[in-house]
DNA sequence: AACGCGTGGAA
DNA sequence: TTTCCAAGCGT
């Protein structure tokens, strides 16, 4: 059903709100299943040169279903999130095989797919062919937590179940991925985290947040929760040509399956590890400038040690390969990683 | 239900 | 500098 609130949104979202982003234009299933994905807690800013950069190396479901991993995992580097990558991935190949080649147009088949949720697949369904579907991301959590006063945390499953009734109660017959759109960029450019622009907002008449000023306490913060500290060392392996040894991270956890730098807890094991592990012998090292990568879930302190003039005395396998430095473009690394070969490549 | 999963930018 | 967290999903 369609009320007032959605009403004035729209009518706010026809002079202000956001129709230049890349994947409206066109607006196809797969571009906005692409841009939905890469948004994932991941801001408008950020993705848009990834998404450039993807859709013009893969532009549409068949090329994605018949790419090989690391070339998805190249293009997802530094984004984040790389089960997100394997996903998409995943999903174009099953699409191939179970749905004609095409995104699922139920929003049950579609959200059973990996990486598509609830929201995900409402928002491909709304953007991409206007079925009434509501949404409920980040920014309409805040819009709705406000506007309707709601208290607790909206990554909370109480919290969630209340937002999506409302969700679902505001969003009209008509018009669905326009509003859509519109709710997202009032939570992005209006009804901000911080110092939202009431004035300036086209529900502000209505908003419990604004009548109680509690703009600033809703919507409810995550609990807060200890950081553990971890180390590691990594081991940057050069031959006399300046190629580096990399190691295909294992299946599971952090950077899976992307290509990393071998570790070692203890440095002084390192020599000993390289030569257990991959056969290479590494006369020298010497110690390469501490660094600090944090994660949203522990920080890292990492201690990189340089070898140089390493010799193989036996052959690569597939998880583990000598690149060189033109190599790194093709290859999914971790971002602290790409930077890091990167530095030592131009002081080389 | 709570946690694992990245990164960069804003405050 | 530190803290927080942005178009969530899978397990």
């Amino acid at each position: 059903m369609s009320d007032t609130f959605a009403d004035a949104l729209l009518a706010w979202y026809d002079r202000h709100g956001r129709r230049d982003l890349p994947w409206q234009h066109p607006r196809t299933p797969y571009r906005v299943w692409l841009s939905e994905i890469m948004l994932q807690q991941t801001q408008v800013r950020t993705v848009i040169p990834y998404f450039e950069r993807f859709v013009a190396a893969l532009p549409d479901l068949a090329a994605l279903a018949a790419a090989g991993e690391d070339r998805v995992l190249a293009l997802w580097s530094g984004l984040g999130y790389y089960s997100r990558a394997r996903n998409l991935h995943r999903t174009a190949q099953l699409c191939i095989e179970h749905h004609g080649g095409e995104l699922p147009r139920d929003v049950d088949a579609l959200a059973a797919l990996p990486g598509i949720g609830r929201s995900t697949a409402a928002a491909i369904l709304a953007q991409a062919l206007g079925a009434r579907h509501a949404i409920l991301d980040g920014n309409v959590k805040r819009v709705l937590a406000r506007w309707h006063g709601v208290s607790g945390w909206p990554g909370s499953t109480a919290t969630q179940r209340i937002l999506w009734t409302h969700a679902d109660e505001h969003t009209p017959a008509t018009r669905v991925a326009d509003y859509t759109q519109a709710i997202m960029d009032l939570g992005a450019t209006v009804c901000t985290r911080s110092r939202p622009r009431c004035a300036d907002c086209p529900v502000a008449d209505g908003c419990v947040a604004r009548r109680d000023h509690l703009t600033a306490v809703l919507p409810q913060p995550k609990p807060p929760r200890d950081v553990p500290t971890r180390r590691t060392t990594m081991l940057v392996v050069r031959d006399a040509d300046g190629r580096v040894l990399l190691e295909r991270r294992p299946p599971t956890g952090v950077w899976a399956r992307l290509w990393s730098l071998p570790e070692v807890d203890d440095a002084g094991d390192a020599a000993a590890r390289l030569l257990e592990r991959h056969g290479v012998s590494a006369p020298t090292s010497r110690a390469l400038a501490p660094f600090v990568h944090t994660f949203s879930h522990y920080r890292l302190d990492v201690t990189p040690l340089l070898f140089d003039d390493a010799r193989a005395t036996r052959v690569a396998d597939a998880d583990a390969r000598w690149h060189a430095a033109s190599d790194y473009d093709a290859l999914g690394l971790p971002a602290p990683v790409r930077k890091l070969l990167m530095q030592l490549e131009e002081s080389r």
